[in-house]
DNA sequence: CTCTGTTTTAAACAATCGTTTAAAATCTCT
DNA sequence: AGAGATTTTAAACGATTGTTTAAAACAGAG
């Protein structure tokens, strides 16, 4: 009984809504096909085994995790505006689908020795030029000098901790949900300002 | 044939290392007796239940992650030097124990609705009287008034955060285990060098 | 050595896991 | 409406899960 021909699309929303929320390990089969409306032979039918669709959500969600930086980078805003874009994309992503970032690091790590692919999309970001003009910034004096890996490095911490370690600052701070959500965009704006202040000094 | 007799202390080592490494749903009782060389029985010979020994090792563990903050914050440094040596502290601490941040908030979130209570260290937190310093430096105009839960999530996104996504900074810069390890210790400097310079802004 | 209590082991328990099978229900096309 | 292909379901498969049972191996005291 076919209710609606979209069971395949049922399924694979189901199933990225729970792998995203309680890993690989943390969920059955069975959990995803009742998500879904069905049952598990059905998810079988259409994906074969549970390895096989937790691949296929993987791959979307990685993609999608990495996505916002690249467009940002590949505009023609000046490198101050590109770091400020990239955060405030970065806090309304996220503010979305704030699972995502523990998912993404907690799958890379149980695949340590296994089967999941470095993403390509992560090499696309070489080719946007965007090295190149944080080089250049520096030479000129635009951009403290500072090694690019951590530049990096610090504009992930302060976008993607606070979202993963919301539980955590929740409960070091008796906070609620509701304030938590408030303490976000207040946190933005002084991520920003370090960020920016720091990564392009001025005489002020 | 008790070959030695602490295997109680050997089967809670051994699941500590598990546990934290694949978290609670990522292992079996199994894996774990087998790890501290004995059988599933005697591990709930022990512990009762695979559940038991988990929080036991989970309170453990969150101890140990909170109590770096602690007593620096109890020691009679400036406010700066204390904000300096917490994160000489956490990278030294992070460095040994890189897993634990990602295993204590993935079990959080896993028993949001379950068990695991808000840890009691967390409270020690208010008791070092950190808050009113760090009020009383901001009126002296020695700290930039910034929101206080705001200045603790700077700190912990910025020195946590390098450890949780290391396999994701890794693959993103193409850079191996031993060249991450020497990036860890200049992005250390970094921070520091960031968050002083915000915290404490100065006219030079 | 013998007895008593503790520690350790092998084996089994029911429940649940991922996966498969085969029949039922539904759709497509003439 | 009816034949053939596709979709959906219920039921079962063996393997593995957490847990328990009962007997074996051991320690210390008399």
């Amino acid at each position: 009984m076919p209710k609606d021909k979209q069971a395949e699309e049922k399924i694979k929303a189901a199933a990225k809504r729970v792998f995203v929320s309680k890993g690989f390990s943390g969920c059955t089969s069975r959990e995803i096909a009742k998500e879904a409306g069905t049952n598990v032979a059905l998810v079988n039918y259409y994906f074969r085994s549970k390895n096989q669709l937790f691949l296929l959500i993987y791959q979307s969600v990685a993609e999608d995790f990495f996505l916002s930086m690249v467009d940002v980078f590949s505009s023609n805003l000046s490198l101050k505006d590109k770091v400020s874009e990239l955060i405030e994309r970065e806090f309304e992503f996220l503010g979305r689908h704030p699972e995502i970032p523990v998912f993404v690091i907690n799958e890379m790590e149980r695949n340590k020795n296994a089967g999941i692919e470095p993403h390509v999309i992560l090499s696309k970001l070489s080719t946007t030029g965007i090295f190149q003009e944080a080089i250049e910034a520096q030479e000129k004096g635009v951009m403290r000098k500072v090694d690019l890996v951590s530049i990096i490095m610090l504009i992930m911490s302060n976008c993607q901790h606070p979202f993963m370690a919301r539980l955590l600052n929740q409960q070091m701070n008796g906070l609620s949900d509701e304030q938590y959500i408030q303490q976000l965009s207040t946190h933005k704006e002084v991520v920003k300002e370090m960020l920016l202040h720091y990564l392009f000094p001025t005489n002020d």
